[in-house]
DNA sequence: AAGATGGCCAACCGCCTCATC
DNA sequence: AGATGAGGCGGTTGGCCATCT
């Protein structure tokens, strides 16, 4: 949506954008003078060229003398983030037990601030519960790993993305998102490609592809594999799920998934042994019954088959 | 020093509710 | 009962400014 350009008059002529102290002033002087009464006849009779909700917003919101201003208290903010837990986002039923505070106030010091906070708390600003996300995470991980392990079993693929890849799936319960990035690479600028796909996975949104960009992984003529690795196990995942936003899983066809064979079968990567630990650790960890990956480790013992795999995925493509 | 980036927040937009006819 | 308009609400935008690279 494109935003009016600052200080234009409207199709009605009617100016839009900051208010200036001379239009304050007149607001101001009308209103102590004569009351608001109806806003949409207030500009005509007051002389603004303004339309009745922009005046009535800049009273309620800027103008109005009972309106404080200046940082919110440690005590305002404490009972800003109960009446949230209590009452959601109704930003104006919690303003009325904040004198002086408006509900745009609020609601701009939520976003900004308040959020943030209790996300740093390791609570979830929504449900005001202890967050569930990074757990979430780790267990999506688990799958892409999984998923980029399968693929990885197909391409010649360097020592230094396996290592990073033999990084992340030894990641513990308490890893951080920082450290997730860390792997990833995630402040680095030149991986904006698994940046994207791995924003819109931390926010757990869709993400969206043309049947033209449903492509058989192939990894071979990358540079970074691991770059391209995840968006492609992303892809998998989403497969899995069925759960394209364009396309209908069921037009997607099977030739489009890796095989899924043994490293033993198809790898001649020269870091074979690291694979073969991966892949084992990989799949198992990565069982339906799997929920964190705290169980990791405990599922060293069994080698898994091509049947295996084939119940897992058709498990996983029937789940909406 | 200059461009890029991100946070802040005033103001706008669209939708909803409610009162009135 | 349905139409209409005013006011209220929550989500979003984008300009400004500070900080970073």
């Amino acid at each position: 949506m494109m935003r009016t350009p600052i200080s234009i008059n409207d199709e009605n002529g009617l100016k839009k954008g900051p208010w200036s102290p001379e239009e304050d002033k007149i607001l101001v002087d009308h209103i102590q003078k004569h009351g608001h009464g109806s806003w949409r006849a207030l500009p005509r009779l007051a002389g603004l060229n303004r339309c009745g909700k922009s005046c009535r917003l800049r009273w309620t919101n800027y103008l109005r003398p009972d309106i404080r201003r200046g940082n919110f208290s440690d005590q305002e903010e404490n009972l800003i983030i109960n009446l949230h837990a209590l009452l959601g986002n109704k930003w104006a039923a919690i303003a009325t037990h904040l004198p002086g505070r408006t509900d745009n106030e609020i609601k701009n010091f939520w976003n900004t601030h308040l959020k943030k906070k209790l996300m740093q708390m390791g609570l979830d600003p929504v449900t005001h519960r202890p967050r569930t996300d990074h757990l979430d995470l780790l267990n999506n991980l688990q799958q892409i790993i999984l998923n980029a392990a399968n693929i990885v079993t197909n391409c010649d693929i360097n020592n230094n993305a396996l290592i990073r890849l033999q990084q992340l799936m030894t990641l513990s319960s308490n890893s951080s998102q920082s450290l997730i990035n860390d792997v990833f690479g995630i402040n680095n600028n030149n991986n904006t490609h698994s940046n994207n796909y791995l924003q819109n996975f931390y926010d757990g949104s869709n993400i969206g592809f043309s049947s033209s960009q449903i492509i058989e992984p192939n990894l071979q003529n990358f540079e970074d594999p691991l770059q391209q690795l995840v968006p492609q196990a992303c892809r998998y995942q989403e497969y899995l799920n069925g759960d394209f936003t364009n396309v209908a899983a069921s037009t997607i066809s099977s030739s489009l998934l890796p095989n899924l064979v043994s490293v033993s079968h198809r790898c001649d990567s020269p870091v074979k042994v690291e694979e073969d630990n991966m892949m084992k650790n990989a799949k198992e960890c990565c069982s339906p019954s799997s929920t964190t990956l705290e169980t990791w480790g405990d599922f060293m013992n069994e080698d898994a088959n091509d049947a295996y795999w084939k119940d897992f995925i058709e498990q996983h493509a029937s789940q909406p």
